[in-house]
DNA sequence: TTAATTGATTGCAATATGCAAGTGAATTAC
DNA sequence: GTAATTCACTTGCATATTGCAATCAATTAA
């Protein structure tokens, strides 16, 4: 996606700014997983052509990073870079919103009561867990 | 776009993962634009029949509420609903990203130290700003 | 009464998405 | 060692969305 415009709002969606990206985002950082299969799994059920050119894109901006994976050559492990961490603060507001405007939503209320009062502590704790 | 699961992330992405919508709600919190015609004018340019679409859809979803100008009945007036107003965190972590990683970010650095220092009350002041 | 403004809609080409099927390399099962 | 399976894609094709220019009706201004 070209530069709108300098807008640093614009220039989020400019990354992210779509259906799919941070929903792989997510998995890394919520869900420990890494590879295409279980991004594959997740419930949103997504195309595996777009899968492909979601990571492709998500890796070329800088994102996410892909290595091969040393136990089985032919998996690829992804992982955040700096730049994809950063954009769990933007994924806690989400959550936030949705806990409060929709009733089926189904984030653990002690994980929204955290990313309320305890943000700091929370985010340190889930990129801490994603290093190990 | 039907519900797809009921991840608290993929539910705000359900109603606003697009390139535009966002942009929209940004007019409306943080340059007090409230027309057709204002939002058109806006850096990035959408074309005339997305942003129909896309006005159209967030009043569907309860976003933004609609009326006809008291002073000029060709013009509609929009504005935030509750929902719509507490997207504004969610915008501000995308401020926060861009100034950190974006060189060419064009957000007033004193909006961003209050966004990591002072949310609430940042929140409070944008908010209230567009009740007047 | 004519011209300009506003908030759209329409037609059409280009791009993106969704789905099913297929590919080749690596691994596992027999 | 061969066959079957797994994994990460890729391809083909139908459908949906986007981007762009042109047009439209209603309202307002001159």
């Amino acid at each position: 996606m070209p530069r709108r415009s300098d807008c640093p709002i614009s220039n989020v969606l400019d990354f992210v700014g779509d259906k799919w990206s941070l929903l792989i985002l997510r998995d890394l950082v919520f869900f420990n997983k890494h590879s295409y299969s279980e991004f594959l799994n997740s419930p949103e059920k997504m195309a595996t052509n777009i899968l492909s050119s979601r990571l492709e894109r998500l890796e070329n901006d800088g994102l996410i990073a892909k290595k091969v994976d040393v136990e089985d050559k032919r998996k690829n492990v992804y992982t955040l870079t700096q730049l994809g961490r950063d954009m769990l603060p933007i994924m806690l507001e989400m959550m936030i919103w949705s806990s409060k405007h929709d009733p089926n939503t189904n984030a653990p209320e002690q994980l929204i009561k955290r990313a309320k009062n305890d943000r700091e502590n929370l985010i340190n704790d889930l990129l801490g867990r994603i290093e190990s």
